[in-house]
DNA sequence: GAAGACCTGCTA
DNA sequence: TAGCAGGTCTTC
């Protein structure tokens, strides 16, 4: 679930809550497999006693950077979420100094604490994030047309641009009207040019709203403070199979591509061109 | 490219 | 009760 916009809107949402400079005065670990490397009471005796330096973020990927030169990378996968406040499914607790609590919360568990001495191992095998310079259309374009693959697993492979995942990803391609079957080395510069544009405006207006969560159940995405995000009004694809296209008022289709849940618009989406 | 694994809760 | 879900990793 998460995906850029949700973990920016939590990493921005810890800060303003004065997570960095706070010390971990205690850690409890509730699932074990949350955290890596295993034995838990060797992740709690590396963490303990530090600082959370910095908060930071790079794709789906949160950092805290503690005073001992360790890094926690965490990765919410598809349920996890942060809170101030404690909660069922509450898989790690960290207590700070100055009395605050830091919940993590993951329905699923799929969720992933790593204390690594270098976030790079892991970053390093990242493309560039999608909201950030190093993310550009020469690259982009570059990196469509070296492959032969359809256009939607590609944007979702983080190592070739990090951040989307699957409802920013058939977001981004109803935006740029381009079928999400479309072989990536097919598509000429202008469609990815619009790909381009419309990956970095689905981010930033997701981020501006604050994340997206669709339906209302516990599994859902919320932020630090419980909320939902605001972005799920804007949503124009992505679960809204057989609702009409915003544009064009034809039926959007639900199908399957790659493994993964796609919406997109028959008629404003072609597959051939 | 596809299928299974990791998990739980919700919807049909 | 079966099938599905926003992510990634491993193994064909």
């Amino acid at each position: 679930m998460p995906e850029l916009p949700e973990v920016e809107t939590i990493a921005r949402q810890l800060r303003a809550r004065g997570v960095e400079g706070k010390e971990i005065l205690s850690v409890k670990v509730n699932w074990a497999r949350t955290v890596e490397p295993l034995p838990v009471a060797s992740f709690s005796r590396q963490v303990r006693g530090t600082t959370i330096d910095k908060i930071s973020r790079v794709g789906k990927w949160m950092m805290f950077s503690l005073s001992s030169g360790k890094t926690i990378m965490i990765h919410l996968r598809m349920s996890g979420s942060c809170s101030m406040t404690p909660g069922l499914y509450d898989r790690l607790v960290l207590k700070l100094s100055d009395g605050l609590t830091l919940y993590y919360r993951d329905t699923r568990k799929f969720g992933r604490w790593k204390l690594v001495d270098d976030p790079q191992i892991i970053l390093g095998k990242l493309g560039p994030d999608a909201l950030t310079q190093r993310f550009t259309k020469k690259y982009f374009r570059a990196a469509m047309r070296a492959r032969h693959r359809m256009i939607k697993p590609l944007i979702l492979d983080q190592s070739i641009v990090a951040g989307l995942g699957n409802i920013y990803a058939d977001e981004a391609l109803w935006e740029a009207q381009i079928h999400p079957e479309r072989l990536s080395d097919s598509l000429g510069d202008d469609e990815l040019d619009r790909l381009f544009k419309a990956i970095r405006h689905v981010l930033t207006i997701g981020v501006r709203n604050r994340g997206t969560s669709l339906g209302d159940g516990k599994t859902n995405y919320r932020d630090v403070a419980g909320d939902s995000g605001g972005h799920r009004e804007q949503v124009k694809a992505y679960g809204r199979g057989g609702k009409p296209c915003d544009r064009c008022g034809t039926a959007l289709e639900k199908t399957v591509v790659a493994q993964r849940g796609t919406t997109f618009c028959p008629a404003c989406q072609q597959l051939d061109q």
